[in-house]
DNA sequence: GAGAGATATGTTAGCGCTGAGATAGAAGAT
DNA sequence: ATCTTCTATCTCAGCGCTAACATATCTCTC
């Protein structure tokens, strides 16, 4: 059977147009007008611009699926992310794709909703479309992912964490000394009696490393944590002031709480309002992460910022700048920055 | 060039496994497997059992590119959003994702970054892997993006909004509605000097028309808008206090203040509680979106709660129903929720 | 003015999969 | 025993593109 297709067929076609009417129309070969889409070789200028008129009148959109099975090389990546509730994930999403708009790259998301089963799944069906990389939060696997992505030759980010071992690059913070900073911070300013409220960590290793940090902060000091409080679920506002208010009945005589996160933190803070509690004469507040609504309260929250855009571009580009997995496996350290605030 | 490989070289090949290795180790030839893995067509248990054991050993994942090519049908979602730092979108491709998850369709995500040029150029990179359908946040696109989608033969669902005329389904619902029905609150309430806090909507339409609702149920009343303040740039909790203070500068007397959503609401809370304005009995205070931290304010925060969520996944669930675009456009209601709260 | 080297374009064979149709064997009907 | 009808499988031609190579034309050299 003839796959070429005449100019009146051409017009009449229901279909998409692909190369072949382009070129029909041109009046070149489909492979210059495939040269002339990916700017490749050598064009004469008048040739370029009459190809290019043709894919205008034409409105001809390049067929991808097509030019991947062609040259083995997808202009893909996936973003394995746990959920997008948490507002740190849309964060980093918005700094891969900000990163991802200077190129000709796409990113293809999956949320395995903190289930490392659905990992697995998920991972398959990214791996389908065959992405030049995969960007991954954490370095929480089962092992049949980690193999996946181990044997497979593309690259890979593990992201937001940097206290593991990477298959191929890591990019954030190191959570555990982000702790222990939060620990030091509160032990130079005088508070002793520190307690902690958190959130159920199961499926947030970084909330525990950062748990570590503190306490280990707080142990090199001499001093220990007073008590916990752990709520059960995903963190939030709600939470973080039931769990100060728990915690706070157990033991009165606290003087600053570390918070898992500034979400925690923020709930904290309202039940202070609520409650009567002067924040930092009477007790001191402190999170992670430097949300903006923590430092939109009428006392700017105390906390530590991670940049999770600058964590998404860095990732990015970094993937980018060699094809091939290098032997050499790469940390790279975002870093974090203790905003004072006034809560602490 | 023979494009078979035999067994002893497949297994000296460091290439991905393909339909012929598996054929090969399975003994059966590639439209077999390709059945198995499709479950299409009659297979004997024996072998699908052969071919199911020959994928798990072989570590063989379909190319999906590939797929798509000889069928023509994708099994991708195009999911087109204005930003992610916003919320809502995050939550609304929660919604899609959770949708998604039950079936073996894939999102494709692109982020506009509120630019109508970009929209275009992301567009047609989302189109370049012809996805079956495209989900967009609202109705505002370009001309030529929506002759793209128009023409173009593939589902549309434009979502979160439904004040407009779709070109194929629109899931959302009426901001102008709720902007009535935040004013009939107020009025209800007994508030009579109702102000207006803000932030720019020309890249939020939905914003406006809530405004625009507000004011509608206000004239109907008999009433007007005493005030208004608007911020520039994106919405924000810290935008909200500032405009709430330089609209109280302006308007001592007014009573009540809807804000443009809740985050700028919050904003305002936070400026009453420093500013020590009575919230509700001096000033009341109401929001729109129903998020989390506005219900864990110290005074849960009146609102409208819409639900983003379910937007996400009613829009994945209706564009599926149906493969061909209808004659017919389809509008479907989420609707919306008061929130009684305690600030209004 | 023959050969070397650019420059611009054409030709052809796949990439890995699916769909339509062909085929072979078993079971049932006559 | 012959003809149907299933069921299970195979064969093969593309899907729309790209890479590699081939070809044609046009400069430059010496």
């Amino acid at each position: 059977m003839e796959a070429r297709i005449f100019f009146w067929e051409m017009m009449t076609q229901p279909g998409i147009p692909t190369l072949v009417h382009v070129a029909k129309l041109a009046g070149v070969s489909e492979n210059t007008v495939s040269r002339v889409i990916r700017n490749k070789g050598a064009i004469a200028e008048v040739t370029r611009e009459r190809v290019l008129a043709a894919i205008q009148t034409l409105g001809y959109v390049p067929n991808r699926a097509a030019g991947s099975l062609a040259s083995s090389g997808s202009m893909l990546i996936g973003v394995l992310l746990p959920s997008l509730s948490n507002v740190v994930f849309p964060e980093l999403l918005e700094g891969i794709h900000a990163a991802l708009r200077q190129t000709s790259y796409q990113a293809m998301v999956g949320v395995t909703d903190y289930d490392e089963a659905q990992e697995e799944q998920i991972l398959s069906s990214l791996l389908a479309w065959r992405p030049v990389a995969v960007i991954t939060a954490g370095f929480d696997h089962t092992a049949k992912t980690r193999m996946m992505l181990d044997t497979s030759s593309l690259r890979v980010a593990e992201v937001m964490d940097i206290d593991g071992e990477p298959i191929d690059i890591a990019v954030g913070l190191s959570h555990r000394k982000a702790g222990y900073d939060t620990g030091r911070f509160l032990i130079e300013r005088g508070y002793r009696r520190i307690g902690y409220v958190g959130h159920d960590w199961s499926a947030d290793r970084r909330a525990r490393h950062r748990y570590e940090g503190l306490r280990q902060a707080l142990t090199d000091a001499g001093l220990g944590l007073v008590d916990e409080a752990r709520a059960e679920g995903r963190s939030s506002a709600t939470a973080g002031g039931e769990m100060l208010s728990a915690l706070l009945r157990r033991q009165p005589s606290i003087d600053a709480v570390a918070f898992s996160n500034d979400d925690m933190a923020t709930g904290g803070f309202f039940h202070c309002l609520s409650a009567g509690i002067a924040v930092r004469e009477r007790l001191a507040l402190f999170g992670f992460n430097g949300l903006e609504i923590g430092q939109a309260l009428p006392l700017p929250l105390s906390t530590v910022r991670s940049n999770r855009f600058l964590i998404g571009k860095k990732a990015v580009e970094t993937l980018l700048e060699h094809r091939m997995r290098p032997t050499e496996r790469l940390v790279v350290d975002t870093g974090y920055e203790i905003v004072e605030g006034a809560t602490a």
